[in-house]
DNA sequence: AAAACGTGGCG
DNA sequence: TCGCCAAGTTT
């Protein structure tokens, strides 16, 4: 069985792209660079169906990047609600400053331009270049990773992110632009919805016959991943949940002692506090919590 | 370059 | 119940 190449697996993935591709808001026609950037942000580690919802209420609320960067920073932690990691709205609301202020308030198209916006990195900026704009650049995420190492190296795990990564999906980048552009979206959806990482549905894969993970029998490859650290207790925990009563109570404002007083270590809450002040999630004015105006 | 960074759903 | 996992980026 010889291993899939440019000629073998694009075609296949795109033509089943184009049949089974699930209907998300940032695919529908003329969404926009914008639509499509805030969506990105949003998608960074957070699934799909809890992105949605929040996405267009965003959306409503700040149409353009320059919408958003008139707001306070705060406003954009507050309705990031309760998505995760809310340092991405505050790199969100930074990143449409510098749009604003760089780019005349046009998301902007070249890769390098895109890298330079603060929460922009490798997977964002070509995410946006080809999904907003129809260049051609390699798209990696987790899920082409996984595609890439089962379908092409045969290893049931990928191995660390690397950069070099991008350069093994550009040598199966079709020429085409558009080609180009559903073969980055196909590998991307193939991962989520078929070739995932607990329940792989082979039996339903596009490219079961030219996988080389299959071929091989489906090796137990190591998982090199470093486990994620517990969440209940920890200092992640703490912070989360001081901003959910600032970002709650948003109208009124809490002491350090009154936000989550019931917290059972609170050396741990007063760390909490003292990071996300730091990180500029939250201000502390007169001894005051509150969002940052 | 390893670690930090939220939150909720699923097996 | 509990650990894994999710369209990553930054320091």
């Amino acid at each position: 069985m010889p291993a899939p190449t440019r000629t073998t697996i694009a075609p296949t993935l795109v033509a089943w792209f184009t049949e089974n591709a699930r209907d998300l808001p940032w695919r529908r026609p003329g969404f926009g660079a914008w639509g499509v950037l805030v969506s990105e942000f949003m998608l960074q580690q957070t699934p799909v169906n809890r992105v949605i919802p929040l996405l267009e209420a965003w959306l409503d609320r700040w149409p353009t990047p320059a919408a958003l960067a008139a707001a306070p920073p705060g406003d954009a932690v507050r309705h990031w609600d309760n998505l995760g990691y809310p340092r991405r709205a505050l790199w969100l609301h930074r990143a449409a400053v510098e749009i604003t202020a760089r780019h005349g308030g046009v998301v902007p198209r070249s890769v390098d331009d895109l890298l330079a916006l603060t929460g922009v990195g490798d997977y964002t900026a070509r995410a946006v270049a080809v999904f907003a704009y129809g260049d051609r650049h390699p798209v990696v995420d987790t899920n082409t990773r996984r595609v890439i190492a089962r379908a092409i190296t045969g290893d049931a795990h990928p191995a660390a992110a690397h950069r070099r990564d991008l350069d093994a999906m550009a040598d199966l980048l079709p020429e085409d632009d558009g080609d180009a552009a559903r073969f980055n979206a196909a590998a991307m959806e193939l991962g989520a919805v078929v070739c995932t990482a607990r329940s792989p549905r082979c039996e339903v894969c596009p490219i079961a016959d030219v996988c080389a993970w299959r071929a091989a029998g489906y090796p137990d490859t190591a998982d090199t991943r470093r486990k994620q650290a517990r969440y209940e207790g920890s200092d992640r925990h703490a912070r989360g949940a001081v901003l959910a009563v600032l970002r709650g109570a948003a109208t009124h404002e809490a002491s350090a002692a009154e936000v989550i007083a019931d917290w059972p270590d609170p050396v741990q809450r007063d760390r909490a506090i003292d990071s996300l002040v730091v990180d500029g999630l939250i201000e502390a004015v007169d001894g005051r919590l509150r969002l940052p105006r």
